[in-house]
DNA sequence: TATAATGATTTATC
DNA sequence: GATAAATCATTATA
């Protein structure tokens, strides 16, 4: 079982995102053809049903919980934060964009491939916020209809018996905390399946791309012209990102890499130097060339390979 | 489809 | 914090 596997394992019923809702365009219409909130109205109906007849003792204790919650539940809060921050509630943001650019730049994808990633991120971001409104907009208006079915009920009953006005609030007061528990679970499912998202569009390694053809040979070229001491400062890096299209900390992965591995097996790498060179030293004769033209003759470079064994730090 | 190549991550070291 | 080295996970290729 892998890790979303996992994280999706503990997600229940009402509202709940299933991994497969994620990744699945039909989900909203799945979620809303099921008729599972119906049930689960139905079930929250005897729940509440089962409260009422609950000792006064017991009441009282649900309605201290309920004024206990007064400084809001610290993880609904939590929760409540993460939704808005992800732009899954809230005023409408452009389905997370800018959670899906944060995204797409932690993931250090290029300009050019992120955008795609960028619109399916943000075409499923969508998918999760058109369902936790609709649940949750289901929730609500299934709480004031039986809030006030039960109203109707007590005025009937009061018809019989006296009924105070603190029953009655008392009563409220049960019904809405159920409700805001249901609500809890659906935040709840609704922030994993935004991190599950999250962490599908995070992953770098899943989503890992090779560089285009010139970018490698950018930093080929740099490398092998700077064989000797191929650590390209914190400017170099920069410049080599930008030429290359990639960031910086891709840069620093790829000498990283290739330091490592030309290490490893300078035989291996042999033929690309030299190719490396000679292309190093055509273009440096092509610059030298056009320079002569303007100016006075310069000695262009000999094109030499490499003879002496690059330095490269050791630990 | 096995294998090589490659970009990213993790861990240890300085 | 930068880097070496090992490793992982994906992509390219024979």
């Amino acid at each position: 079982m892998d890790d979303q596997t996992r994280m999706l394992a503990g997600m229940g019923g009402l509202g709940g995102l299933s991994q497969a809702d994620v990744g699945d365009p039909d989900s909203v219409r799945k979620q809303q053809s099921l008729g599972q909130p119906q049930q689960d109205i139905g079930d929250i109906l005897q729940q509440i049903m089962a409260i009422t007849d609950e000792s006064l003792d017991e009441a009282q204790a649900s309605i201290r919980g309920v004024q206990e919650e007064d400084p809001p539940d610290p993880q609904i809060m939590r929760l409540d934060n993460m939704l808005l921050a992800e732009g899954v509630s809230g005023p409408e943001k452009g389905g997370g964009s800018a959670a899906a650019a944060a995204a797409a730049a932690a993931a250090g994808g290029s300009p050019n491939d992120s955008s795609i990633e960028h619109s399916d991120y943000r075409a499923k971001l969508a998918q999760i916020r058109q369902i936790y409104h609709s649940e949750l907009e289901k929730y609500e208006q299934a709480c004031s209809e039986f809030t006030n079915h039960v109203m109707n009920l007590l005025r009937e009953q009061s018809r019989t018996r006296p009924i105070s006005p603190k029953e009655i609030e008392r009563m409220v007061a049960i019904i809405h905390r159920k409700f805001s528990s249901i609500q809890m679970q659906l935040k709840q499912s609704t922030c994993e399946a935004v991190m599950i998202l999250r962490s599908r569009f995070l992953d770098a390694r899943r989503k890992r791309r090779n560089f285009n053809k010139q970018a490698t040979e950018v930093l080929n070229e740099y490398f092998y012209s700077h064989l000797s001491n191929p650590y390209p400062s914190e400017e170099a890096k920069e410049e080599l990102a930008k030429k290359c299209g990639i960031t910086v900390s891709q840069v620093s992965n790829w000498f990283g890499n290739k330091r490592i591995r030309y290490k490893k097996n300078i035989g291996k790498f042999q033929e690309e130097a030299n190719l490396y060179a000679v292309k190093t030293a055509v273009d440096a004769a092509n610059v030298s060339a056009q320079a002569s033209q303007a100016n006075s003759p310069a000695t262009p470079n000999s094109g030499k390979v490499h003879s002496s064994p690059p330095i490269i730090s050791s630990r």
